[in-house]
RNA sequence: GCCGGCGUGGCUCAAUGGCAGAGCAACUGAUUUGUAAUCAGUAGGUUGCUGGUUCGACUCCGGCCGCCGGCACCA
């Protein structure tokens, strides 16, 4: 039999396994060999290898990582069944940074304290390295293999015959493999924490207990991977927003954020920012009501079905909503006066704060809150504007991103079952924003049926410190609203039309945004952000304090953001909290410097010592903020 | 909302049934400082709230609130 191997024809025994591929092609690494590979498929090594393009997987490569960690949960699964006999198993895959089992434990309770016992016995499982057997059967003996479990005998029936199952030991599991020879290659895990995860997803089935774990090829890998976990949290923007002096959160509001005035001044810029951008592109900025009455929300349809996300009040025996979006705002106003089909594209901005009563549990910091402020705008065009007007928006988008250096994906969610307007409305802005998302040159998925009943979307998704993604940006068409709110245009031909409206928002929420911001900058902004731009560090506050009030009152007058620090202490110490409070210039203010008007900076994170002429200093940090580079 | 964990001075954390403590920060004084922490002193807590068990509760138990990790949610 040939195989191709390495770009290269070679022979092959006819019915090699793959344990004998391995030691005939490379045999150094025959003991490192995880599985073998030909063409797209993934083997087991006792597999037989099939004629096609032959390559191994390696405890290095990224399937390989993922093999390790499927079979780990194996191993766990049989640890815990050996623990807690009676416990059932629902699903187990291997997710980015390891894996996770579900299970349901049945009356007893876990808690991480468990954690230990079963990783003991998972080291002892490990050490007999018992072997993964795989087995095919038909659906009726893989329902009689599992007929004490409830969860596997849901799952059967859904697949295709031959069932494969992987058995090790006295363990058994459902499993569509390919797996590890045997758990001896896995010998470098630790569990990390608990939750409880509703099986198959759905809030009205049992919650089950799931455990997250990870197992790495070595042991120095998985203690990177332990202290990457630590650093992550170094940078966490509640930490940051906490040690930082940016935001707080009250108990007297859950989810309501409170911006001090160092996080105050990053949302002025923000916003300052957006502005300056979206003005010269046309939008006109607006504001909207934070109450309206409830026949407002009865016409948008909100009182019907978002009622339970809104705070509703009554004042004078009449109901009263505060906005928890403010389409129904900007629609009032775009029907203030009759527009002509010559109006339009019709950009409203608006910077509207909204309050959602999002559950308890969805809460997180600035990243999941119940009022915050979107960088809304509504875009009222004609049907045949949609391309041009979204290319547009995914230029602003593109632009105002890259300021932030942030990277992104975009995901295009697309006609769901329930969905109203035509469906060639659909099918044509599905295949507009699709071609507009191959344009942007961004990795781009598509969410099939996860639009809008009101129209498709592209959500725009960036990632925090954590490696979680957070929705920013998205683009929404809305053909629904306008019409509840029976807008119109005076078209060419003099007759009303419908516009179509686009929802759009580039920071998402501002509040997000920054949360994203403080971990994405660890909490050191560049300097047009910063919430002090300057500390000015007198070397003897006696000697040149008189100076460094000098400088301090030419640099305000500039506009830039200092403080003098002319503290009773050593110039080191001071010059240590500069650092620790992340200023961008750290400004030494000496004799020499008193004597030549000079001052001597010192940027963030570096150790040079630069001396150079006030006004030369003035005009490289007013050239850096009006860059926005970081320094 | 659900599962699990957690809640102690402004911050970070200790004390596990027996007198609530440390470091940082704050304040006072000395020192007058040249690039990441000068020294000494002072003050600061009804241990999230609430009910119970106990001679005695930060510690054990119940309820509530909040936070954290997930799940669900995010038209």
């Amino acid at each position: 039999m040939k195989v191709i191997y390495l770009g290269k024809e070679v022979e092959l025994e006819d019915g090699i396994i793959g344990f004998n591929a391995v030691k005939a092609l490379d045999p150094e690494r025959r003991k490192e060999a995880l599985a073998f590979k030909v063409g797209e498929r993934i083997y087991d090594m006792n597999q037989v290898v099939p004629e096609g393009e032959l390559s191994f997987v390696f405890p290095s490569d990224k399937e390989g990582f993922e093999m390790m960690n499927h079979s780990c949960s194996h191993l766990m699964a049989q640890a815990i069944h050996h623990l807690y006999p009676h416990a059932q198993f629902g699903f187990g895959p291997a997710i980015e940074e390891g894996f996770y089992y579900d299970v349901d434990f049945g009356e007893e309770k876990i808690t991480d304290a468990d954690f230990p016992a079963i990783e003991a016995e998972m080291r002892k499982l490990s050490k007999e390295a018992i072997p993964y057997k795989r087995k095919e059967l038909s659906i009726e003996e893989a329902l009689e293999v599992f007929k004490d479990n409830p969860y596997k005998t849901e799952h059967v029936p859904e697949l295709e015959a031959p069932i494969s199952m992987y058995e090790q030991g006295d363990f058994i599991d459902l499993c569509r493999g390919p797996h590890v020879p045997n758990t001896s290659y896995l010998k470098h895990f630790k569990l990390l924490s608990l939750a409880g995860a509703y099986w198959r997803g759905d809030s009205k089935n049992k919650q089950l207990t799931r455990i997250y774990a990870t197992c790495y090829p070595t042991e120095e890998a998985l203690k990177e991977h332990l202290e990457v976990l630590e650093k992550r949290k170094a940078n966490d923007h509640r930490r940051l927003g906490k040690e930082l002096e940016l935001f707080m959160l009250s108990d007297y509001g859950p989810g309501l954020p409170f911006f001090l005035p160092k996080g105050m001044v990053i949302k002025n810029e923000l916003m300052a920012y957006w502005r300056e951008v979206h003005i010269p592109e046309g939008y006109k900025e607006i504001e909207t009501p934070t109450m309206l009455s409830r026949e407002l929300w009865e016409i948008s349809g909100h009182w019907e079905h978002y009622k339970d996300n809104m705070y509703t009040t009554k004042v004078d025996e009449k109901d009263f909503a505060i906005k928890p979006m403010n389409c129904p705002g900007a629609l009032l106003t775009y029907k203030n006066s009759l527009h002509s089909y010559k109006d339009l594209p019709l950009r409203l901005g608006e910077f509207g704060h909204v309050h959602r009563h999002e559950a308890s549990g969805a809460l997180n910091g600035l990243f999941r809150v119940r009022g915050f402020t979107q960088d809304d705008a509504h875009i009222l065009i004609t049907p045949d504007q949609i391309e041009d007007e979204v290319k547009r928006i995914m230029s602003i988008f593109d632009r105002m991103y890259s300021v932030f250096g942030l990277s992104y994906y975009i995901v295009l969610s697309t006609r769901p079952d329930d969905y109203i307007g035509e469906k060639e409305f659909w099918d044509r802005s599905e295949k507009i924003l699709a071609e507009a998302c191959e344009h942007s040159g961004h990795e781009y998925r598509i969410n099939e049926g996860d639009g809008a009943f009101y129209g498709p979307k592209l959500d725009f998704k960036l990632r925090d410190t954590m490696g979680r993604t957070w929705q920013c940006g998205t683009i929404q068409l809305d053909v629904n609203l306008p019409h509840r709110f029976g807008a119109y245009y005076i078209d060419e031909k003099g007759e009303k039309a419908e516009p179509v409206m686009l929802h759009r928002v580039v920071f998402g929420s501002v509040e997000r945004f920054i949360g994203i911001l403080i971990e994405n900058y660890g909490g050191a902004f560049p300097t047009w952000l910063a919430p002090v731009q300057v500390r000015l560090l007198p070397v003897s506050p006696e000697a040149h304090g008189e100076y460094g009030k000098e400088v301090y009152d030419i640099l305000m007058k500039e506009g830039i953001r200092v403080e003098l620090d002319d503290a009773n202490e050593k110039l080191g110490y001071r010059l240590r909290n500069a650092v620790v409070s992340k200023i961008p210039y750290s400004l030494v203010l000496g004799e020499k410097e008193k004597e030549t008007r000079s001052v001597t900076y010192r940027i963030y994170g570096q150790k040079d010592q630069i001396t150079v002429p006030l006004d030369e200093f003035i005009a490289l940090i007013k050239k850096a903020i009006k860059e926005k580079a970081r320094f």
